[in-house]
DNA sequence: TCAAGCAATAATGTATACATTATGCATGAA
DNA sequence: TTCATGCATAATGTATACATTATTGCTTGA
């Protein structure tokens, strides 16, 4: 368990990651942590025990513990405490049908209010950072993370493009789902990030004509795609191990 | 400010309501004094003034402060405290986009997975008080009252059949917004009344004969629907007061 | 041997004292 | 007058003591 020290005054020169209180430091600590899969699902979080690695007292892990659950990572059972939320492959699969309806939602926003100049900035890089990772001969894991930001700045641009926090909210959270473990299950194949990012193009495109339909509909269509692979990836995963 | 006592120990006989904990209780008690508009949009809740009001310490009142703020209620600024998020019409009208989208993608999951006895006769039963109801001759407010919660079943029952708890968290989301004040703005005449029931009487039969794209086509209509004529309500309020 | 029940323990829930941060007002100087 | 400064006040943030509830393991009785 690698968690940081939360604890801000005791440390000297703080980080400048902008904490500003204890409990929205250990909310952060916590968080990372949980998805970066360092706790397993299923898994109590005992307040004491992250109290003493966190350096701090109980008050702000409770209120960390309390946003977490808020945001679907932790379930709550009153008198027992928190457990690491346990998330199915149906669920999550589920999480990308509730995200491609919302991510259309999204781009069909952003089509009729139409794009800023930084967000076009943004996007247009996106675009152009997918295309020279495209020109590279194989994906390493690391890699896969990077295609990973790029993949986010882009969707991110539109998300603030649609003007609604709401919406930002509604979709963070169907983002916010399964930590590690299942992640890296998703197929990362060339032709998969190929075709992704062929999608992208034509958002961009429909987004840029203003025409709304057309941006809802490739844009579910397009995260239904990750959907779909994700499904194929898990079946083919399964034929092995009966 | 009606606030009840939040407190269970103190008082002998508890509310059969099934309060676990002060935590959870108090939680309730505002959420339904906040839908209520017992508060004003913007007004700050001051922990202490709380504490004293349902005689419980600030601990269970802050406890109940973050979940609110986690589902949206409330905004949160650190060191200055909870305030009753401000919705605007605006507001109002996106939360009815992302309700149209969520609840189109449970009709469909409802449709897919088909209905279970118990949920198909909770949908007849509010199809049925439905019509009973549009039999009367005229509206009073409290009938506003009883056909939402005709209304609310039968969404809810499909909801339930969408078994997603994901996506029900999400609804939940979407539909708990603007309290009060702008609750009633609501066109609420007859001829809305019929078609929106009308609607329903279709989704049922989408749903019964497992056509899931028409039962996701029209319910996400029938809410855009309601959309549309908030929409129309307001703009038609605007007129007399410039 | 097993079940029921009863400590003992450990965890969460709550109250409260203390620490820190914001806010308003008074004071004084420009 | 106007603005800045600093202190008093009040609010939130945090730690901690105490209360209540779960859990565990042991004892006891059948």
């Amino acid at each position: 368990m690698q968690l940081k020290d939360a604890s801000m005054k005791t440390n000297a020169a703080m980080n400048d990651s902008e904490a500003t209180t204890r409990s929205a430091s250990t909310t952060e600590a916590l968080r990372g942590a949980i998805l970066a899969g360092e706790f397993r699902p299923g898994e109590r979080m005992y307040e004491f025990g992250l109290s003493q690695r966190l350096k701090v007292s109980r008050t702000p892990i409770r209120e960390a513990l309390k946003s977490l659950a808020g945001e679907g990572l932790l379930d709550h059972i009153p008198n027992r405490g928190y457990y690491v939320r346990e998330y199915s492959i149906d669920d999550i699969v589920q999480a990308y049908e509730i995200r491609a309806a919302l991510e259309g939602l999204a781009a069909r926003r952003a089509a009729q209010l139409g794009l800023a100049a930084q967000e076009r900035a943004i996007i247009e890089k996106a675009l152009h950072d997918g295309e020279m990772f495209l020109k590279r001969d194989a994906f390493s894991p690391a890699d896969r993370t990077l295609y990973g930001e790029i993949n986010a700045a882009f969707h991110n641009a539109i998300h603030v493009a649609s003007q609604s926090r709401m919406l930002r909210d509604q979709l963070r959270l169907s983002q916010q789902v399964a930590p590690s473990s299942h992640r890296n299950v998703i197929a990362f194949e060339r032709l998969d990030v190929r075709r992704r990012h062929d999608d992208h193009h034509r958002i961009y495109e429909a987004i840029l004509c203003r025409d709304a339909g057309r941006a809802e509909l490739l844009m579910r269509d397009h995260v239904e795609g990750v959907k779909i692979a994700l499904i194929r990836a898990i079946s083919r995963d399964m034929l092995p191990t009966p």
